[in-house]
RNA sequence: CGCGGGGUGGAGCAGCUUGGUAGCUCGACUGGCUCAUAACCAGUAGGUCAUCGGUUCAAAUCCGGUCCCCGCAACCA
């Protein structure tokens, strides 16, 4: 059996800063990856950029600066999630990337031989007055809603398509063959039941004339792949495909996590894309929720949004990425505010596992003895089913709730033990108590390990060099 | 009949796949405690599980109808 751990995020599209959805899903992958190594696996974590398109180029020339340039700026910014959220991705990739860029010319081409993509004239809908392609659905009455005065001018173009229509039968085998392949279920079941609807083949170039943003489809000049088409394709790119053989079959096939605004290109027209090519479909397909505000939506004209900056300063990076986790459940929209994050912050954070890491390590302190914690280090990860069975449907949540149920049970014992009357008269009852209190937080600290780095390294030091540490400051 | 998600004590949610005493966190109230970050512990109150009907010995859970909310177009996962 492959002991290799491949887990990647979708690549944002850099057309606005980084968003509190992005990082939780780059923070779950993040768990899922640090969960993985402690449970001996070799790990690969990819993440990075998504900078092709009409938009980037859009916003670039608003800003008056070159696209590429403007790319630059954007990948810096979430790239910079990295230390922000501390998550240890192992490559970030940018679609601008030589290798990527060749990799994509590379699957086109495999695809094309193998009778995938063709050529057929495109008709779209277009409004002079945003100067964009309009779908159908994006109509009101035939007109742009925002320009209901412009006419709608029907553009036709040849596209290359890619036969998306072909591989219904084929996926809907791979989805029965595979039936956890996208988590949770209900997602998988919504897609499957797109597929089954039929499938309709997808545009999957641009003409460069009118959108230089892109990669070329290789042997005709005059057009650039549609971003989806080349995007996908880093998935693979970032292991080296096609070159680099040894690597890409050392880590493929891998684990995918994304927002469920994904599901499609992900857990179908990706699949469908790997099949054109003669390669192996993905393992699994994790699909979170959205993230909204009071019950809304976040946006900007709103004024609701929450960044994870100011998440990360509010809370500290830890902090952040536990109520990032913790808010929702896997799966399902999350609905938060300030009021509520500074509730579970306060409730679990700073009153369980600060109050309580705080209250032992006193204890302790007054103890005349040393405990060696050494023999206890890898335990929580070592044949957890529990655990190995929660990561793999990705509830995260319920691990959360297994360490706040130790934290109440520890709270719990001191209260009944009353370690701190026994400290003058029964020192054998003392050394007990302590000894089952601090050897419970000690563990409490190894468990929060790929939910909370840093506060597990601290409550682990503090314990094994007896140091009292504040952890999460009551808001 | 476009597609999908949701409606569970004051708030936020779990439970629904595989029917069988309605669970968690926060909040409220009462009492206890001092080792601790005015934290912690014990206990109390509070729900006809949107609604109507069906299946069943038994429905929050399965089936059907109705009502309401939210996404699918927007900077965005």
């Amino acid at each position: 059996m492959k002991n290799t751990y491949y887990i990647t995020t979708t690549l944002p599209y850099v057309n606005a800063k980084p968003h509190i959805g992005f990082a939780l899903e780059i923070v779950s992958a993040d768990v899922l990856a640090r969960a993985n190594k402690l449970f001996g696996k070799e790990v690969f974590f990819n993440t990075g950029t998504d900078e092709h398109g009409l938009k980037i180029l859009r916003k670039a020339e608003e800003l008056g600066v070159s696209a590429q340039e403007y790319c630059n700026a954007q990948a810096k910014n979430f790239k910079s999630l990295r230390d922000l959220l501390n998550v240890e991705f192992d490559r970030f990739i940018r679609t601008t990337d030589a290798d990527h860029k060749e990799a994509a010319q590379k699957f086109w081409k495999i695809c094309d031989e193998n009778g995938f993509i063709y050529k057929k004239n495109y008709k779209a809908n277009y409004c002079v007055g945003c100067e964009l392609e309009k779908t159908n659905s994006e109509l009101v009455d035939g007109k742009c809603p925002d320009h209901p005065n412009a006419e709608i001018e029907i553009i036709e173009e040849e596209n290359y398509f890619f036969k998306f229509s072909e591989f219904g039968e084929r996926l809907l085998k791979m989805y029965k063959d595979n039936p956890d392949f996208v988590k949770p279920k209900k997602r998988f079941n919504e897609i499957i039941s797109f597929v089954e609807q039929g499938l309709q083949d997808f545009s999957i170039s641009r003409l460069k004339e009118k959108m230089p943003c892109g990669v070329e489809v290789p042997g005709d000049e005059k057009h650039v792949m549609y971003v989806w088409f080349d995007a996908l394709v880093n998935y693979i790119s970032t292991l080296g495909w096609p070159n680099e053989e040894e690597n890409f079959k050392k880590w493929w096939p891998g684990v995918q996590f994304c927002g469920k605004d994904n599901l499609r290109q992900q857990s179908a027209m990706w699949q469908a894309m790997l099949m054109a090519a003669n390669l192996p479909c993905s393992k699994k397909v994790y699909v979170n929720g959205f993230i909204n505000i009071d019950g809304q939506k976040m946006s900007k004209s709103l004024g609701n949004v929450i960044s994870p900056e100011e998440m990360v300063q509010r809370y500290g990076v830890d902090a952040t990425r536990y109520l990032l986790l913790s808010m929702g459940s896997f799966g399902e929209d999350a609905d938060i505010n300030w009021a509520r994050l500074d509730e579970k912050f306060n409730a679990d954070l700073a009153n369980g596992i600060g109050n309580l890491t705080s209250r032992v390590i006193t204890l302790y302190k007054k103890a005349e003895f040393d405990l060696d914690f050494e023999k206890s280090k890898r335990k929580p990860f070592v044949d957890n089913i529990e655990l190995e069975k929660s990561l793999d449907e990705g509830r995260f949540g319920d691990e959360i709730t297994r360490i706040m149920k130790l934290v109440q049970e520890l709270d719990r014992s001191i209260e009944q033990q009353k370690p701190w009357e026994l400290i003058e008269n029964e020192p054998e009852a003392f050394r007990e108590s302590i000894e089952g209190l601090a050897r419970g937080v000690y563990f409490i600290g190894l468990k929060l390990k790929p939910f909370m780095p840093e506060t597990s390294e601290s409550i682990v030091n503090s314990l094994e060099e007896k140091n009292k540490v504040k952890l999460f400051p009551r808001l």
